[in-house]
DNA sequence: GGTTGTTTTTTGATTGATTCAAGTTTATGA
DNA sequence: TCATAAACTTGAATCAATCAAAAAACAACC
């Protein structure tokens, strides 16, 4: 788990100020992985007092605009952040509790890029989310 | 495109009584592959007379239980529609308009499904999105 | 060290897709 | 034709997310 100094260069190398909020919102998604935006609200406010939820949503933005996190929205569940970003992993998604974990990519490095038939578009990212039951659902 | 009377027996077949909304809905969706719910709703209120949103909410849900048709939720975007059920294929979303197009899979029949690591769950299936610039948006 | 201009945060209201609830209508099978 | 469960209508509610304006904090320069 990265220390604060480590959180607060890697804002400041995304050209970002670095504020308290920024720091607690950043640590609260390395700590909670696939943690939605409420979970994080409720992680940083415990950890360091008030925040407004208004602020935490621009932190979001803005770390996400940055490439700090990742922001992911499987179908059904409303956005989830984390901070494993740039190792092109993907996601389990478990149709029952929602519950979320990581995955290797099972192909190589750039799984499924090649499209058999991109209609002109260009692409620069593979989505992967696999979906079924988690061990706790059977 | 499929007749009236074909859509009444898909729908007779997946056990659901035949409506007017329901046939519309689907005539719908088979007509706008990719459709939002509001678009739908427009559709089918041109095609054949007022229905409330709630009853297209409705028969889209049912219809989706049914697997007749499909609902996809790319990051960003509300639901959308889709006919084509059961062929395995996936979806480019252009990052700047947000158009959607049909992708046949490039791997084979079950892309990816193997992951190399699924901490236990079972998965079922696999959703790729890729994501890009369409033709239109450079 | 103080000042200025920009960025960030707070506060409070608003949006908009989706769902909930209760009552009425309709489709289907006997 | 009738009975009954399913489907539809109307109207309200929910809730994540965004918008807007004012206050505060920060960075850089004098």
């Amino acid at each position: 788990m990265p220390t604060t100094s480590d959180l607060e260069r890697l804002v400041r190398s995304a050209d970002l100020r670095v504020t308290r909020p920024r720091i607690a919102v950043l640590s609260a998604v390395h700590e909670h992985p696939h943690a939605d935006t409420d979970a994080i609200i409720n992680v940083v406010r415990e950890s360091f007092g008030d925040v407004s939820h208004q602020a935490v949503y621009d932190v979001l933005r803005a770390l996400t605009a940055a490439g700090l996190i990742r922001r992911i929205q499987p179908s059904g569940s409303v956005s989830r952040y984390e901070a494993r970003v740039d190792d092109n992993h993907h996601h389990v998604v478990c149709r029952s509790c929602g519950a979320i974990a990581d995955v290797d990519c099972a192909v190589g490095e750039t799984p499924c890029l090649t499209a058999s038939n991109a209609h002109g578009f260009s692409i620069d990212e593979a989505e992967v989310i696999y979906w079924g039951m988690c061990p706790a659902c059977v």
